[in-house]
DNA sequence: ACCAGTCGTCGTACACCGTACGAGGACTGG
DNA sequence: CCAGTCCTCGTACGGTGTACGACGACTGGT
């Protein structure tokens, strides 16, 4: 309508479609740029700090201007989730598909360590490009386990399911903060200052917790990181489930040992590479 | 100081401490009440629904009278957070310890899935006595695998990582938005109208990512909800590493099958349980 | 040279949020 | 009668996301 060339703007979507720049343009605030600087912020002071005001400060810009470059502040997360995904790309994969998963997930988790603030952004993601790179560098790998495709996506899930809820739970449990008392209990005092592992040794009253109670006597810490160990387990069932798979050091599936958790360990160390292509 | 009777409040702490209610007493507004009310919005309208003035109005009530009774907003979502997990309880556990591991995890997946905003809440959980009476039941299961108290605590957090991720990929997935394009690509078309599985179709390229092509042309779903598989796959691997584990039914592990999806399938039916204690 | 039109920027305003502060009513024990 | 506690709540402050429209710079056509 009101512009001369074809395409540029259509009433009713979104605001600038091509942006193919004219060669001699520096667009000096691009969305990219805008979710760069809002991950720096969300980094430094948390995903809270990440409001239109802040980063336009940040960016030296007045606040409404980022309207332009993007539509939504839910835009904006989405660009930021696109960018941190970046994060999850290996750069060679493997050729074990163990190890190559096994290093998808390390690579994923380590990716959420540096910027805890994803987790807060995974509940509600989009499938942008990196996420579809990070999908087909696990399918790179789970073609190599079967060729039906179903199972390929049950594979690739359930491993990056495990990561996701391991690494929630693992960077949720070291912000723990002070717990709620037991509602149907009588008040029991009020209350002894806060332990490292906060809340657990108040709460727990022996009668009626009993192993929990046992664990803490144990010594037992209930914030273990010990991730390895799960993706083991899930990645033998996998084996155990696909004998075809080829792998470059396949062992005998189901092989009775001595100690079982030693078993949980030689599952573990087996999934370092042994080998590249 | 101000109170000649000895407990009541003290300077730093808690508000109210004790509030055992001299019997006659009809506390209507209670740190409980105010959960479960705010529990119904959640549920009805989403977790931004849930503001101190909504609830407050939800409950003909002023919106500071809140604060008597709940020290923060985030006390409340505290509060919602361990209402929500009194639906995790099984009230019977079964004797055999994968329908037992099974059942709760599908209780768990069931109990999210009735109240979606409890994952935005389960970033930043607290030990309220409903995780712990949660964390006691799966410990109760897991005491029948091993005696190894980290072993036990390790088998738990694989097991209630794996629903968790998987849950919140399921929840998130089928409230997928628009995607965003390819960032560094040229544009491709001002973007069709989206289609059931959004933004999938549009955004594989074919020559970028191949196997995603693929999956694609197979007619695979990537969103398919099987969650019993990488549960079954799991159990399969903590099996296989501890065979000293009582089982009602133990079966040959690792047999080899024909078809590995039918392995799976085995796998999954057998994770019902086939006899009570 | 002029001018229409787009690009990019931004100030103002509005509704909503969490909550600090303090006033005030109801009830209770001395 | 009074002091004290429990409970309620109105007002106000600083924060948020963003709709709206004004404003300058640049550009291509005439």
């Amino acid at each position: 309508m009101a512009a001369p060339t074809e395409p540029a703007v259509e009433p009713g979507g979104r605001r600038r479609a091509g942006q193919v720049s004219p060669p001699g343009c520096r667009p000096s605030l691009t969305p990219q740029r805008l979710a760069l600087a809002a991950i720096e912020l969300a980094d430094a002071e948390g995903l809270a700090a990440v409001s239109m005001r802040r980063l336009a400060a940040s960016l030296s810009v007045g606040t409404m201007t980022l309207y332009y470059h993007v539509r939504d502040k839910d835009e904006l997360l989405d660009l930021m989730w696109n960018e941190f995904l970046s994060g999850h790309l290996l750069e060679e994969i493997p050729a074990d598909w163990r190890a190559a998963l096994t290093e998808i997930a390390q690579r994923t988790r380590q990716s959420y360590q540096r910027h805890p603030w994803a987790l807060n952004v995974a509940v509600r993601p989009t499938l942008g490009p990196n996420k579809l790179r990070h999908l087909e560098q696990y399918l790179t790998v789970a073609s190599r386990i079967t060729d039906d495709p179903d199972e390929q996506v049950r594979i690739i899930h359930s491993v990056s399911d495990l990561v996701v809820g391991c690494t929630l739970r693992e960077l949720s449990g070291q912000a723990y903060r002070a717990p709620i008392k037991h509602t149907d209990h009588r008040g029991d005092g009020p209350a002894p200052p806060l332990e490292p592992q906060p809340g657990f040794d108040e709460l727990v009253t022996a009668e009626e917790l009993p192993r929990l109670q046992a664990l803490r006597t144990a010594g037992c810490r209930l914030l273990t990181p010990r991730f390895e160990h799960a993706l083991g387990w899930l990645l033998d069932g996998i084996e155990a489930a696909h004998p075809g798979a080829g792998r470059a050091h396949p062992r005998a599936v189901g092989a009775p040992a001595p100690d079982p958790g030693l078993v949980g360990m030689a599952a573990t160390t087996r999934m370092l590479p042994k080998k590249r292509a």
